[in-house]
DNA sequence: CTAAACTTTCAGTAATTTCTGAAAGTTCAA
DNA sequence: TTGAACTTTCAGAAATTACTGAAAGTTTAG
């Protein structure tokens, strides 16, 4: 299969950023292609679109279905699988959020904990023990806010982000109104 | 310079995070074990606790500025540099998310902008660039979102943050106080 | 059941990234 | 100025990560 050069650029920056996004140059391609082609594509034909093996194709996949970004889908009639996003690009934001958080905040929040909870026997270790309470109770409301953002309805939250810094306006108010605590 | 073992495993875990966080062992260890350290450190005590090369150490501490995240301080009657975090534990979170979207997303939305100004020849470069400019729309309210994250009070930024889903409500109550659009 | 059509695995190799340590550069007390 | 005390740079080596392609595994039509 033969890209478009527009499709080319998106897919090589999308290589490139890989790396950057915790991914390999090969998946952050094999995702744009993905992503912005029309119709789900079989492993042969991304392999030969983006001039990679075979068995580099199936390793990426993989990964990118444990990222659950992408999905398989059978063509009626055809032994291959077939390719597609899963979700739209709403979903895609929601779940490399959450996958990233998985995967970059939750293992340290854990180590953390265990540290927090031995007994120093000197300055400097309860020192050290003070500061990563301080990391881990940062780490955790951050965890815990994203967590909160991705029940909320897709409507609501782009309404939140689009209000921005206007949202301290919104919660000066509502302190106004229900001053109660 | 040598540390004790709750400061080691903190340390280590923050190398082993540290190629997740966009950032080699090395970078993540030094920033561990100065944040967590009560004095400033030099250079030299940094690479004798972490057994690594003073030219190693020079390079990480010039990627931990880069990030903001640590500080030069000079110790009078002393020539060596000595290094600090810079601001607090909510001031590495911040400046974090802040590098992380100049690196992660910034270059993508100019790449993206581009793409999305090109005239499509064909039925598949435009449905292609309808991808693009979803994407791209959608990374710059992340983009402009946490801008104006950045620029609330970290005191309303906390209040926020623990409202988590609730501020649904509050978002619903202001829509019914205000409705005129 | 069989075998063709496909996918996955993985050992070895290639590419990339990180690290060392010696040399060059800088700063400052005298 | 000078040179001792420090820092930075960077070429080459080491370590890590990614990729290929052949072999093994799986699925399904017939």
């Amino acid at each position: 299969m033969q890209m478009s050069p527009m499709i080319q650029s998106f897919v090589m920056h999308f290589g490139e950023m890989g790396s950057r996004w915790g991914v390999n140059r090969t998946v952050g391609q094999l995702y744009a292609l993905i992503v912005v082609n029309k119709n789900p594509l079989n492993a042969e034909a991304l392999a030969s679109a983006l001039s990679i093996s075979r068995g580099n194709v199936s390793m990426g996949l993989k990964e990118l279905q444990s990222w659950r970004l992408v999905k398989p889908v059978h063509v009626p009639g055809d032994r291959k699988e077939y390719y597609q996003a899963a979700g739209d690009i709403w979903d895609m934001g929601v779940r490399i959020i959450e996958e990233r958080r998985k995967r970059e905040i939750d293992p340290t929040l854990t180590v953390l904990r265990d540290l927090i909870l031995e007994t120093s026997s000197n300055e400097s270790d309860s020192h050290a023990q003070d500061k990563m309470r301080e990391i881990h109770d940062q780490m955790e409301m951050v965890a815990a806010w994203t967590e909160e953002l991705q029940k909320m309805k897709p409507d609501t939250l782009r309404t939140l982000m689009k209000l921005g810094s206007g949202i301290a306006k919104v919660i000066d108010m509502k302190d106004k109104l229900l001053p109660k605590k």
